[in-house]
RNA sequence: UCGGGGAUCGUCUAAUGGCAGGACGCAAGACUCUGACUCUUGCUAUCUAGGUUCGAAUCCUAGUCCCCGAACCA
């Protein structure tokens, strides 16, 4: 069975559907069409669509279009055209924007019901009102407006009476609560404008709040997956499923982490800028991280697929290497990009010594570790074209290609030999060699001379010329963004070299637009949009992986800042400890201080654990009447280290404190091993039911393990021997294995046995 | 705790009280008609301090650091 994919949504996924919380998983992916996708929705994309389809559930694809004044058309079609080509089928492909009746009707429901309001605060006033981190709003002056009154405002906002801004839709929340984005949020604002899709037929739009879970809501999405940012929203996104349900199924929104990428920016805004300042050559240029530009750069969807599965999907703020994108184009492209042999610098070599003519070689288009067929016709004729990397007048120590006097091999063809220098341009550098080519070295054969190396080359008349677009990354540091710097000033002038002297072999001259290919030693190209008959484009995709011995240029070198301290952390307020908190409660309440005194008078209980058993009353109360049971720091230890596990999400209240003491009065007299009655004590809080029918056994004592022990070694042969090599932290390995099929035994005898039997 | 999240190799991510694992990266080597690919070996981590437990990345306590939230954006 294939090791399954695991991850905190997929857990999430799997529990709903075995709790029969859904028959099947519907998810969705919501664009707003006010730019270009990028990496980063390739991700979302992946996860939206993959959990689907590893359920068996179903993707739409929704556009989010509910701000006329930032989208447009060209990115509606861009966008769908970038899913498909990922490899992406939407169940169905929707927009918001005719969900816009419905969403009205239901914020005239929530006005009649009183839920909502129509506010003439001005924006600034509204902010004002709406208080800060740490003060609470205060209501505004048309909040307790009648039901009669909002419904005639926000009809007349509806028939188009008021201009931009005059009035909004409120829900009536709540002004002090301490998550803003529940101070009465804004449901509709006046927006006299054109919408792409719904045409002048609305001058009020819905704000994402309003409007998100509804239309997860009308589409029966189960699972709504958004990006960490949304936290703080989920509440209001509950507020609002909750007050215009009921919806079968009822979606949940969960959060995770955005992609961030070094090397690159992603925000919209920045992209924008880019493209509009002319930066790069529009959304898809190659340097971009659109998937437009990943497109045209040659990047394949299986590559960026795996990535995507690479990287995984968490909670937790994280940056990934640019290693990884890198590693992933080169592993699909090693794969599936046949070789040819293209020379982006020529140095031409005339051949003595050459039989006349032209040869043509059989060349395949891939090495027999790929294990592909197929092969193309190689012209070779007295004079070669080959790359100026290749040659050097005065090799390095290690250097594997041509130098004078040295030979080395002409892929696919003959071995040559450097003889002299017949031409070199102004600055020095060679233009032409004489050569002396060793007939008898066709067919792999080898000469008397020691072979170098082998290097790529095309025949000097058969041979295209090619415009090279040379890629590289776009910014000249991992993190353009960070240290208040101008990202634009962190572009690296170097990320795009074209050059347009360069050749390939003659079988190019019909490769079709968006055809990718390795030219041996050079790298993975691909034939570009921009290719005119008779005039090939190439985009360097991505240059061949070089070890480090061959490494001769410059590396871009990571300037691994340390991080700049965030001023919003520096300027946040002292907070309070939940240890205040529990003096603040037992302050508030008299009877909570008293349960305090006494519990703290009891010699055998720290201070610490006085403190902890008496933040709120429904403790205090669970730890007297255990207290009575058993010893009390018996019951303090349990009910402070052990109990919170069982309880999980529960309060303390969801557990009977009289059967709570009953268990522990029971491991107190030594019928109930501590193993076991951590196992009673779930089964405890989470059935409810009696100790009396839930009791497990005393623990088997020491004499009675020894089989057990002796049968999970016996089980294990080499990890014994591992442990006895001095792996003791397979210690717990064993115990654990013994305790799986003997539950009753006494974990620390265990121990000892085990630890005794290996030594 | 204003409120909500988070912290595991250099990077990304597993381990849901029982072997800290995988991948990227890096290093060394093998192979090679691509200095590629492939293969072998190695490297490096549980934020800190206490506690509970036979056993803690995981539970409890105190602390540290980071992210998000006061658009008529999404």
């Amino acid at each position: 069975m294939a090791v399954e994919r695991t991850d905190f949504i997929r857990d999430i996924i799997e529990r709903d559907l075995e709790a029969g919380t859904y028959q099947s998983v519907v998810t969705r992916f919501p664009p707003e069409p006010n730019g270009y996708l990028h990496i980063g929705h390739a991700k979302s994309i992946c996860v939206n669509f993959g959990v689907a389809l590893d359920f068996k559930g179903k993707t739409n694809l929704r556009y989010d279009d509910t701000n006329p004044t930032k989208e447009d058309v060209e990115y509606v079609e861009s966008i769908e055209r970038d899913v498909r080509w990922l490899g992406f089928e939407p169940a169905a492909v929707l927009f918001s924007a005719d969900y816009f009746g419905r969403m009205y009707e239901l914020a005239e429901r929530l006005v009649t019901e009183g839920k909502a309001y129509v506010c003439d605060l001005t924006d600034d006033q509204i902010r004002e009102y709406r208080g800060s981190l740490t003060e609470p709003g205060k209501p505004s002056p048309f909040r307790d407006r009648s039901v009669a009154e909002n419904m005639d405002l926000l009809r007349r906002m509806r028939a188009g009476e008021f201009p931009d801004g005059a009035r909004v839709l409120r829900a009536k929340i709540d002004m002090a609560s301490s998550n803003m984005k529940m101070r009465d949020p804004l449901l509709y604002r006046i927006r006299h404008a054109h919408h792409h899709r719904s045409g002048d037929a609305w001058v009020i739009y819905p704000m994402y709040d309003w409007a998100h879970p509804i239309e997860d809501g009308i589409e029966g999405v189960t699972h709504s997956i958004c990006t960490l940012e949304f936290e703080n929203n989920r509440e209001l996104y509950d507020w609002v499923l909750d007050n215009t349900g009921p919806w079968t199924p009822r979606p949940y929104q969960y959060e995770m982490a955005r992609l961030v990428l070094d090397y690159t920016v992603m925000s919209k805004r920045k992209l924008l800028t880019l493209v509009t300042g002319n930066h790069v050559n529009g959304w898809d240029d190659p340097r971009m991280p659109t998937i437009a530009a990943m497109r045209r750069r040659g990047y394949s969807p299986e590559a960026i697929r795996a990535f995507c599965e690479m990287i995984g999907i968490a909670k937790t703020n994280s940056s990934v290497d640019i290693d990884k994108l890198e590693y992933c184009i080169r592993e699909d492209l090693n794969k599936t990009a046949p070789r040819v042999l293209g020379v982006l610098r020529p140095i031409e070599v005339e051949l003595t010594g050459w039989k006349g003519g032209t040869e043509v070689l059989d060349a395949p288009f891939f090495p027999p570790d790929v294990g592909k067929p197929g092969s193309r016709q190689v012209p070779f004729s007295g004079r070669v074209l080959i790359d100026r990397e290749d040659w050097s007048d005065d090799p390095p120590k290690d250097y594997k290609r041509l130098a004078p006097g040295r030979t080395v091999r002409l892929r696919y063809g003959y071995c040559i030999t450097a003889d002299e220098v017949i031409e070199r341009d102004s600055t020095g550098n060679a233009t032409k060699l004489r050569a002396t080519v060793h007939m008898e070295t066709g067919g792999g054969k080898n000469p008397e001379q020691k072979v170098w190396g082998v290097i790529h080359w095309v025949d000097a008349a058969s041979s295209l010329p090619v415009e090279m677009r040379l890629y590289d990354r776009l910014f000249k540091v991992p993190k353009p963004e960070e240290g208040g710097q101008d990202f634009l000033e962190q572009i690296d002038p170097k990320s795009l070299e074209v050059v347009r002297g360069a050749r390939v072999e003659a079988s190019l001259a019909a490769a079709a637009v968006g055809s990718r290919w390795q030219l041996e030693r050079v790298g993975y190209f691909v034939v570009d949009p921009d290719t005119k008959p008779g005039a090939i484009v190439m985009n360097r995709t991505i240059t061949l992986r070089e070890s480090a011995k061959a490494a001769v240029t410059a590396q871009h070198v990571a300037i691994s800042e340390p991080t700049g301290r965030n001023p919003k952390a520096q300027t946040r307020p002292k907070t309070k400890s939940p240890q205040e908190q529990r003096m603040e409660a037992r302050a508030r309440d008299p009877e909570l201080m008293t349960a305090h005194a006494q519990i703290a008078a009891m010699p055998v209980i720290t201070a610490d654990h006085a403190d902890l058993l008496t933040g709120d009353m429904h403790t205090a109360k669970a730890f007297r009447i255990v207290a009575d049971m058993v010893p009390p720091e018996l019951a303090a230890k349990w009910m402070i280290n052990e109990l919170p596990r069982a309880l999980g999400d529960r309060g303390i209240e969801s557990v009977d404190a009289a059967e709570l003491g009953k268990l522990l009065a029971a491991v107190h007299a030594g019928s109930l091993g501590p193993s076991a009655a951590k196992t009673v004590l779930a089964e405890l809080v989470r059935t409810g039911r009696p100790f009396s029918e839930l009791k497990g056994a005393a623990p088997t004592p020491a004499v009675d393990l020894g089989a057990a022990v002796e049968a999970v070694i016996a089980a294990n042969p080499e990890k014994a021997a591992q442990y006895k090599a001095g792996k003791t932290g397979l210690l717990g390995f064993f115990v654990g294995q013994v305790m799986k099929t003997s539950p009753n035994a006494d974990a620390a005898a265990v121990n000892e046995a085990v630890r005794e039997r290996l030594s």
